[in-house]
RNA sequence: GCGGGUGUAGCUCAGUGGUAGAGCAGCGGGUUGUGGCUCCGCUGGCCGCGGGUUCAAUCCCCGUCACUCGCCCCA
């Protein structure tokens, strides 16, 4: 038996990454007033299939959709945004012009050939600003994703930002690309031939080197753009230059789903190989209506935990982290052994410290082997003697040094 | 979904058409109750899985599964 192909076990050893992590994510949402939300795992098809869009990559092959026993469509969730925004509108999160700081942590599910870095079912943290069209609102979303990698300590990523303008003015832009590609269509790409109808402005982001060429002379939305587009972006760009966020533009960095408008951006290292985006996110003013909600502009973005985890790893050397702050020794005798029960056992009781005992009836040496692999800061044997005299030997591994006490005091056990 | 690579002890990897090794880890010991260094010894492997060729396959062929690199796309 194996685990489903694309899905891993997060294993003893690696679980501390992981929960420094979360413990990151929940600091860092906290300093900036987030709260978690929690969503269903599963939704309706149709809340993807509206909001990300029927063409895009994740709707058309990516999604795990299958019928329940009453024969609704249900999907495993393959990203969070569409999730939320149905559960603010479900339960009213932002009437009165309230907004809505949100933030979630959980596995999503996408059916992709797996790679590293890329897993069928994968944990994102994301969070979403809802109910603000400032660019005021985009910058606290960006600073709050810059913070995060500051505090991982991932040096080695690039922010990147474009803006999508207004959905009339891409509309106008789209035609026109179309307008522009269709004139050299045979020397395009097979899958910007289909990009062509499907997604147009993908064909900008290609990575063939003849649609590469071709994209040069493309039109450019940037060129494009209608006063409110324009002075949305400027002012974005100017607050984070006055924060000193560093980021690059990028006008051909198009996000793939449906939804987003004005400021889009993604965060990418070169720690991750082919799979380099460690996030990304964008603006999303209408996907509110599309719910039949009432107009309500948002803002927020999506993180890989396991790319998080794997640009954090790259960069920094992991702490030896201690696995137990006490081991309590006995040997020899079924007396020093129950003793040794029991005095744990006291122990946990009166302390908070971790404490760890042998259960294999193994020698002296070899528990005080493993007492010092385990990174255990005091050691406290029990042997026949002590047992019987009620007392025990502390010792901190660290200097050597120890001690003689009795058993029946545990306050300063392990004071000098 | 498409193309390439890999799959041998817990881990990292050697290896050969006659059913296997190293380093690390684990365990035990170095005179009788003390870890880290060192020395000695020991345990441990359906050589991914299924089929084929062969007297014989871990090694050759086919399939399959998983991982991995790239494409697509994204987190």
């Amino acid at each position: 038996m194996q685990s489903i192909r694309g899905t891993k076990d997060i294993l003893p050893l690696e679980i501390s990454s992981w929960h420094a992590l979360e413990h990151t994510i929940r600091l860092l949402t906290a300093q900036y007033g987030y709260q978690e939300i929690r969503t269903p795992i599963m939704e309706y098809a149709e809340v993807f299939k509206r909001s990300v869009g029927e063409e895009t990559d994740i709707v058309g092959k990516e999604m795990y959709t299958f019928p329940d026993r009453g024969g609704d469509a249900l999907t495993l969730r393959p990203e969070s945004t569409a999730s939320v925004v149905r559960a603010a509108i479900q339960h009213n999160l932002t009437a009165q012009q309230q907004i809505a700081r949100l933030y979630y942590v959980g596995p999503f599910f996408r059916y992709e050939r797996p790679q590293k870095g890329r897993q069928r079912q994968f944990h994102q943290f994301g969070c979403e600003l809802m109910g603000a069209a400032t660019p005021e609102a985009d910058v606290e979303i960006l600073t709050l994703a810059h913070d995060l990698m500051i505090s991982l300590g991932i040096q080695s990523y690039q922010l990147q930002l474009n803006t999508l303008a207004t959905p009339s003015v891409r509309q106008q832009f789209k035609a026109s690309l179309v307008e522009y590609f269709s004139a050299f269509q045979s020397e395009l790409s097979e899958d910007s031939k289909s990009r062509l109808i499907s997604n147009p402005l993908r064909i900008l982001d290609s990575k063939h080197p003849g649609d590469k060429a071709l994209s040069v002379q493309a039109p450019s939305l940037l060129n494009m753009l209608d006063n409110e587009s324009k002075d949305h972006f400027d002012a974005v760009l100017s607050m984070l230059d006055g924060l000193g966020i560093p980021y690059s533009l990028n006008p051909r960095l198009v996000r793939g789903l449906d939804y987003y408008s004005h400021t889009v951006f993604e965060i990418t290292s070169t720690s991750l190989g082919s799979q380099d985006a460690l996030g990304g996110g964008g603006r999303y003013d209408h996907l509110f209506e599309h719910f039949g909600g009432k107009h309500t502009p948002c803002i927020g973005f999506g993180f890989g935990m396991e790319r998080l985890l794997i640009a954090q790893a790259a960069e920094n050397t992991p702490e030896i982290q201690r696995k137990a702050d006490v081991y309590v020794i006995g040997f020899e005798t079924s007396e020093s052994r129950s003793a040794v029960i029991r005095f744990a056992h006291t122990l946990r009781m009166n302390s908070k410290k971790s404490i760890i005992t042998d259960v294999q009836n193994r020698s002296l040496k070899a528990q005080m082997k493993e007492a010092d692999k385990l990174g255990i800061e005091h050691v406290i044997i029990i042997g026949p003697d002590e047992a019987s005299s009620g007392t025990c030997i502390v010792k901190h591994l660290k200097t050597g040094m120890q001690y003689t006490k009795q058993q029946n005091n545990t306050d300063g056990l392990f004071e000098v």
